[in-house]
DNA sequence: CTGCATCCGGAATGATACTG
DNA sequence: CAGTATCATTCCGGATGCAG
């Protein structure tokens, strides 16, 4: 298998992407990230389990019943190929050039 | 919609970046792609199709039933974006570190 | 009130057989 | 060789329920 298949089974599910896009902001709680990207949120729930399992990024207990989802390294270190990516969406028809 | 999601939406669907990454060796046929990638004949099809309509691909007739599918300026352009992805795959357990 | 699990219908994906 | 047709399977998304 290439590495780019390997890496799309880390993050080439629907949502995978945009929720570390999200993170490479900060780190963000449940609920910030479900309104924010419109996410279901089972699906982020999913999401949120595998990209851990991953190592993409790690929960932060915050207080009781409360945490915050952050990168890791690793999750970071998607940010050149997120950003790469969200440039060439720029160019898509339906964008307007700004 | 973000760029990025307008991206996903485009090249996120199962196969896409990988046939897309095939291409950026140069022009492939059908079977080449369906051989090398090890993808489903029905999804090779669809995706094929789907990228040619975003412009991500064009055909070119070679002869009678014969024809390759090669990459456009702006499927080129997913170059980097491909790139760096493959090489956040190396990182990933089960990739030796060479 | 926030963080999730479960249930279920619909869409995407995959295997295989068949056609021009 | 380059696809299409068909059907099984798996994934996704919306609603709802429930625990901390």
């Amino acid at each position: 298998m290439s590495n780019l298949a390997a890496a799309l089974d880390v993050v080439g599910s629907r949502w995978a992407l945009l929720i570390v896009e999200r993170l490479l902001d900060g780190p963000q709680r449940y609920g910030d990230l479900q309104r924010d990207l419109g996410v279901p949120t089972n699906m982020l729930a999913t999401r949120l389990r595998e990209l851990e399992a991953a190592g993409v990024l790690s929960r932060l207990p915050l207080r009781h019943n409360t945490r915050a989802y952050a990168l890791t390294d690793r999750g970071r270190a998607l940010g050149e190929a997120i950003n790469a990516l969200a440039r060439w969406g720029e160019d898509l028809p339906g964008n307007d050039a700004d």
